[in-house]
DNA sequence: GGCAAAGATTCTGCATGCAAACAGCGCGGA
DNA sequence: TCCGCGCTGTTTGCATGCAGAATCTTTGCC
């Protein structure tokens, strides 16, 4: 089930967890089972009960409690009633109106870095970044794919960090936890198809507006770039949709629900 | 410490909690807590450590550290790295994001709602709302306050229901919930100064033009609207913070760590 | 044959015991 | 006198036992 890469959705960090050293049952649940969960490891309806989830995970109900709350909160499970936990489904809609979100957010998020205004260093940094990201758009191999999600994240991620607002930065990341919200999500596609590379270069543009924006403290250009830079995960969606087996190969896929299509018996429906 | 009714912090709805019968010993913690709290109990640095809360609250540890996770996702805690919880502090900068994170997630939410449009039956119920606030406006008493105080809510709650967005009122309810981002919040400094009057007129205003620009499909304008809406509350809090008496009143007041004014001798340091 | 009720089973929520980790403190040595 | 080290008390994290609730099944009655 996991003989491919899949962008190490069990190894990212935590960033809410007190504890440093991700050495406790808590995050071990937590990792699992979100790996578990974005493989797709539960059915649509099926309702997660603790006790086969403990053998399975190999922690206790303590732990394991802990983390599908934690889940619960990042918007992957939602809880029953009567108790217990479903898998979240999302719609297409869902997933346009995260990135829509994200881009909301982001886009506050530079604005507010446009009007409060920032270091000379934070934009020589985020330059620094766009620049190596420009060499790498124009490269085709699978690290240099990997080196420009990496880079793509840490832009993103200092861009939030210039509008010093921990209040936005919380809920940016109650966004960005979902899969499909995420800053690189629906990258992947790019790399293998041919509209790919226009796509970046476009992003790339976006950035170097965005810095150029916020250097002259244009507040709402900023917004509006970021707003529409968001946006570009949106056509890298509606390719990856229309090459099915590319969508499918996205980390966290089975979350999403599409919309019925002619032929209903290619999903793998592991019960 | 209560003698002031407080508008009901323990008496607030959950929402996430998926017991419907508020009667399990975490729901108890969580809403004693909260109380505590808003109530300024811990002191700004006071680490809380799990078994005096479990002799204060009654309940075991169990679902008190459940209710403390739950605390730390909504924001009113932070985490140690030691493990412990310290009550967060806010600044006023943080309180100014919040109510403009408010502003510009609502105001999406408004926007959706333009863009993909309402039913009319739902038009005409914020206008039913809208139409009686109108009335309280010009009243008095702390009855018509309270009234509007629900009206409000009402109100705010039908627009976000209205982009028919679930990942859209989920982050809503992250940033709201914190006491002083929520819609009516610092409204409670109005009905007892000489400002709150026009407050409350613009506010009517701000509501029958969105509801107007809502039924034209006006995104942009209703996207504005209720940015510049949910600013009014920076007027309020500004007006509150003036006259610090009526600031030291409002609920969840102990979270803000005001900047340092001549008088720090009037603050009870309970330790 | 269908429906309802009662029983059995499974599951969740809670309380508590135990061990490891952390902090505070005293003591010994340089 | 000051620094390092070990000890002890406290706290957190975890595992598990128990009781109540929900659900499914089965059986009896209409």
């Amino acid at each position: 089930m996991a003989q491919r890469p899949r962008r190490g959705w069990a190894a990212s960090e935590e960033g809410s967890i007190p504890n440093p050293a991700n050495r406790t049952q808590l995050t071990r649940a937590l990792l699992r089972l979100r790996e578990l969960i974005y493989n797709g490891e539960f059915a649509p309806g099926e309702r997660m009960s603790e006790l086969p989830l403990v053998q399975r995970l190999g922690v206790s109900r303590t732990p394991l409690r802990l983390a599908l709350a934690e889940l619960e909160h990042e918007g992957l499970l939602r809880g029953l009633p009567g108790g217990g936990y479903v898998v979240r489904e999302f719609t297409q809609g869902d997933v346009r109106d995260g990135v829509e979100l994200r881009g909301v957010l982001e886009g506050t998020a530079a604005r507010f870095a446009a009007e409060r205004g920032v270091p000379a260093r934070d934009l020589r940094a985020l330059r620094a970044i766009n620049a190596t990201i420009e060499k790498l758009v124009h490269r085709a191999d699978y690290e240099s794919f990997e080196r420009y999600l990496h880079l793509n994240e840490s832009f993103h991620a200092r861009l939030v960090k210039m509008a010093r607002s921990p209040l936005l930065e919380r809920a940016l990341e109650g966004v960005t936890s979902l899969p499909f919200a995420a800053p690189s999500a629906f990258v992947l596609a790019e790399a293998e198809l041919p509209a790919s590379r226009d796509i970046l270069i476009i992003a790339h543009r976006h950035h170097t507006a965005l810095i150029e924006a916020i250097e002259r403290r244009q507040g709402g250009r900023a917004e509006a770039i970021t707003r529409e830079h968001a946006r570009l995960s949106l056509t890298n969606l509606e390719i990856a949709v229309d090459q099915r087996d590319v969508f499918e190969r996205l980390p966290g896929a089975s979350l999403i629900s599409l919309p019925d299509e002619s032929d209903s018996n290619s999903g793998p429906d592991h019960g």
